[in-house]
DNA sequence: CCCTCAAACTAACACTTGTTAGTTAGCGTT
DNA sequence: AACGCTAACTAACAAGTGTTAGTTTGAGGG
């Protein structure tokens, strides 16, 4: 259990805030009386406000770039490789609740990291529609625009980092179970 | 064909502006030089920055209540009830492009309105998983926490104004068609 | 020709913003 | 005792914030 350095404190703190109000919304005052210390303090640990929103972001784009990359190097079923990635999904939003907010609703407010970031997503979205676009000419899946088939399961991913504070108890495993079946298999009997 | 009034041809840009960059990040000056004019001179039309929010979300968070409404009175079965429902979403996403992003992400920026703005979501919310809940009940749909089923559904239909935009041709009834597949029969064969 | 009115303007306000500079206090090591 | 390091502080700045007051412009109707 590695001990949280005072600057990671910070961006722990940031991204709450960032995911009530939004990132523009936030003042260094706002954090820094959520930190108990005075606004020019943080600037011993940080370097800016921009620059809190990069690691913020940018770390977990990251994250979801690896876990891809593993998805697409197995030898998995098309099915078994949308299973694994609502897993990838579930299991980083339930670490990251709060920098998920940061990374779907302020990635627009990068600046020198913003290209980097799209070039990341664009990548992770063209493999998503790949692995589906695979599955439906293998017969694995049903001939439906895969487009929307990646677009209702994104969305339904990306904002899991809204739902998963309401639940009580959360197991991830039954969550993610759940969500394969309600996104693979329909809702209907 | 109505013709648009200076006051809301200003209301509808800031929704454009919202969309772009969120509510706190647009500055009365953005908008006026988006409306060719001095930031003062929008005075003239509008109250206040906080006003300009106001309308955007309460008009489309009523128009979703009101739609509830009428698909809550229908005597259809519980898929009809949720294929009217996608539909509804389709329309109003497709018609307000740039407020359903205020809606999403700046809601919590309002002020006077806020808690009026809960209780119709909430409200919504409860409509539609009474929805779900009786489709289980009565065989309709498969026995899966109707919890996960709503969120699956309402985040994938909340995020429809990021997509649309995206398709060159847009047929609102080929769409609704598509969600309904994809949400309700699922994706695999 | 004058009046009205919508819609723009300039100038200014009080306050907030992110950030910098320079300083101080406490603590462990030499 | 002196040093260096961490982490806080006060004070300040220049730019930007939403908004108000008062004024000007131009078009249309009596």
């Amino acid at each position: 259990m590695k001990q949280e350095t005072r600057k990671e404190e910070i961006i722990r703190v940031a991204a709450k805030l960032f995911k009530e109000k939004g990132y523009s919304a936030v003042t260094m005052r706002d954090l820094a009386t959520a930190m108990g210390i005075k606004a020019a303090s943080l600037y011993n640990h940080i370097n800016s406000k921009q620059d809190i929103l990069n690691t913020i972001i940018i770390s977990i784009a990251e994250e979801f770039t690896q876990g891809m990359k593993l998805v697409q190097d197995s030898k998995l079923s098309c099915i078994e490789k949308l299973k694994q990635i609502v897993a990838l999904h579930v299991k980083i939003a339930s670490e990251n609740i709060y920098g998920m907010a940061s990374l779907n609703n302020d990635w627009m407010h990068l600046e020198t990291q913003l290209n980097y970031y799209l070039s990341l997503r664009d990548n992770y979205e063209k493999d998503f529609l790949s692995i589906i676009q695979q599955g439906i000419e293998s017969s694995e899946l049903k001939e439906v625009n895969p487009e929307i088939i990646m677009f209702s399961m994104l969305t339904t991913l990306r904002s899991l980092y809204i739902w998963i504070p309401k639940k009580e108890e959360l197991n991830v495993n039954d969550l993610a179970n759940n969500l394969n079946k309600v996104l693979i298999h329909g809702i209907n009997i």
